[in-house]
DNA sequence: TGTTTTCCATACGCTACCGTATGCTTTTCC
DNA sequence: GGAAAAGCATACGGTAGCGTATGGAAAACA
């Protein structure tokens, strides 16, 4: 039996950091192929995310991608911790705020996810749920995510002054009402939109 | 050249009654087909709608499926139909009221969509926005089925005492949160959901 | 009853995709 | 410079799915 080097599931980046900081040619590592996974999943969607159209796009052939990663599997895997880590690193980001701004923030959390900017992390967000659905481990990414954003934003509405129940209430309405928007068609419902939308964000802060 | 018989794009169903009301054994008609199809579309969702499944499911070959339907996407666009014009039936249905039952027939209509009954209409739901996110067909019919059902429920606000612009944007909040919520994953955000989701109905819809 | 139409099964070619095996090239290290 | 490891290409077997061709059985019709 030869010594079959032992393929890592995902490839540790520790080993990455060679001395020659001269860049290799066109080696790719963990992270690109994750960043490209992410990039399909936004456009295609979870059942376009296909190891030989990745391998594709990355210039490469799937040789490479099983070299770094034991199966597809694996990278949907790899794909869900990044997705998880990036929004809650962006949710802290912002829901922190100095005391007496927190409407104004809440205010700024829902814009910030409207579908006309962000078009691509919406994207994504709403092929990981449609992910969630199928799959129990997405699910479980999902309701992480979930219950921490719903956590910060309650406590930005009691800092606003809101008894816990409603903070809770509100917050709840303020990311199903966002999601919800971005799943619906309504861009010939009105010809005000902006004023629509600026009187939903009113009616889910505002007391 | 032989004259082949014209294999219509859906046949036609003013074929289908003949005489013989004693029915044929596992003769299968296109209705029976959809019906199948849209149960897998919420099972699966729109990826895991295949020919070949579908067949299965139905206790035959698709043989059968080829002889009722041109291809695949006819037996998509026959689904996009009838889910329309059944969501249309629908709203209808929920949104015709006597005059001074407005506010109670919206929250019935907040509960009926409920993801707790009604489940299997929600992941039709979902199943079908996320379908249109990639096909522009799909996309059509969302947005005509969202301008309806927009258009009944802003009706019912304006009944209720509200301005138009007020109205509007009630509808949609409403839209929004109803499918948002069947989006999110908050099952262990609280101990007492019924009580968030009755303050979350209340925001929508009192004055 | 025999013919025609309806409905379905079987068999085929084709493509996309997964995962493995194996070898080639480049880099790394001594 | 040479061995070892890293990184990727190529080739293979296998499955699933689409759509076509063709034949056979069952029903409808005359």
């Amino acid at each position: 039996m030869e010594n079959k080097p032992v393929k890592p599931l995902i490839k540790s980046s520790s080993v990455k950091p060679r001395k020659r900081a001269a860049v290799a040619r066109t080696q790719l590592d963990p992270e690109r192929w994750v960043d490209e996974a992410i990039e399909v999943l936004a456009r295609e969607g979870i059942s376009g995310l296909r190891v030989e159209v990745l391998a594709k796009r990355c210039g490469v052939t799937k040789g490479s991608f099983y070299w770094h990663f034991k199966d597809r599997q694996a990278l949907l895997n790899a794909v869900l911790e990044q997705w998880k880590v990036g929004r809650i690193r962006d949710i802290e980001k912002t829901t922190s705020v100095a005391a007496g701004q927190e409407s104004q923030q809440l205010h700024y959390a829902i814009e910030v996810y409207g579908a006309s900017r962000n078009r691509k992390g919406m994207a994504i967000e709403l092929a990981v749920r449609d992910w969630a659905r199928h799959d129990p481990q997405a699910a479980a990414v999902v309701e992480s995510v979930d219950l921490y954003r719903l956590e910060c934003t309650r406590k930005l509405f009691v800092a606003a002054g809101m008894s816990d129940a409603e903070a809770k209430s509100r917050s709840l309405l303020l990311y199903a009402c966002v999601f919800g928007l971005s799943l619906m068609h309504y861009a010939h419902f009105d010809d005000n939109l902006a004023d629509l939308k600026q009187r939903i964000a009113e009616r889910i802060i505002s007391s």
